[in-house]
DNA sequence: ATTATCTATAGATCTATAGATAATGC
DNA sequence: ATTATCTATAGATCTATAGATAATGC
């Protein structure tokens, strides 16, 4: 299958945005600097996507393949495969801090990215509710229900991001997600 | 008390900082727009902190102020006044969007409040498994040390701000982080 | 014909410096 | 004298539009 070369020269531009995004955020990247990284005038990046925000967008949408693809297989979510995603992540560091550089800037007024972010929050936290359901039935071990477990797990999750970006040789990220798992099956013993 | 007329002016610049922040994050930010929100001119701005960064550093020094009076008391930091934070920080949006954009935007590269948050983190993380020891001793109901347990307690109270800034009516975050506590206490049971 | 790129450029910003002027404090 | 502000302005950027030119696909 010959892949059209438009397809890959979006393809390129996609991950050089993904790694300026990185280092400079949203704002803070500009055209000209992804449009250097692929060797294309920056006038000559706008034919493929016609504004900057619409390179936000598909950046956007790119995330959503990256997270379908590693915390569920055919059957959904599962809780052990979000475990993997963590570790995945860990190896990951570019990625992680080019979505957790957006989310940060997404509770800016007006952002491009906000209802993005809005509404698949809401959807993580219904996946995760139903990952706990299928783990744990209406409760969990200390009581909770999935509904309120979820928001919970969620945060453990990006705020993790944040304290492992900012340094990740204090922070063991995997590690810390597997406790906090432990404690949501209720204690020491149980995996 | 008379306060000098020009600390009143740089705390006026510091509370527009803080706003104008919130609104765009720091690279977002304008000196002009600042300056607009008390009266000055940009360059009028520019002879109470004379570069943007001088600014920023003064906004996170005051942000030290905010947190250091919040959760604690003279003896220390507590879980229980952890928790009135959290109810605070629920009524205050703005200094909360304020920090968490700032927080986003410093896991660039070479940010500017980059140093600011990994010293920050390591030092909130020191004071949780502080409170956590105080709280529980040496090991948690769960069984965890304090010391693994104070980033998952750091992570849950960052990551519930970015969900609660991005949809105040679907999260609760006073609630979820009673939740959360109620978790490391081991169950439903005790407080 | 259509697609891919480029040059030229308008029009907005932004930060920071220089230097003048007005107001305040000894 | 010092402090507080202002006007003027240099020097960098940045996004986006217009329009030319080269390459590719029917």
């Amino acid at each position: 299958m010959v892949r059209a070369r438009s397809e890959e020269r979006r393809a390129d531009i996609l991950r050089a945005a993904l790694e300026v995004i990185a280092e400079r955020g949203y704002r803070g990247a500009s055209l000209g600097s992804v449009a250097e990284r692929v060797g294309l005038t920056q006038q000559g990046l706008l034919h493929y996507f016609p504004t900057k925000d619409a390179l936000l967008v598909a950046v956007l949408e790119e995330r959503d393949r990256w997270d379908t693809s590693g915390g569920r297989d055919r059957d959904g979510w599962r809780l052990d495969l979000l475990e993997s995603l963590v570790e995945y992540n860990a190896m990951r560091p570019g990625i992680v801090q080019t979505f957790s550089a957006l989310l940060g800037e997404s509770v800016t007024d007006g952002h491009p990215a906000r209802e993005f972010f809005t509404e698949r929050y809401a959807l993580v936290r219904a996946n995760m509710a139903q990952v706990l359901r299928l783990e744990f039935g209406d409760r969990l071990p200390s009581g909770l229900s999935p509904e309120r477990a979820a928001p919970l797990l969620t945060a453990v999750m990006d705020g993790l991001q944040y304290q492992w970006l900012l340094d990740p040789a204090a922070v063991d990220m995997p590690a810390a997600f597997r406790d906090f798992l432990r404690l949501l099956h209720g204690g020491g013993s149980r995996p």
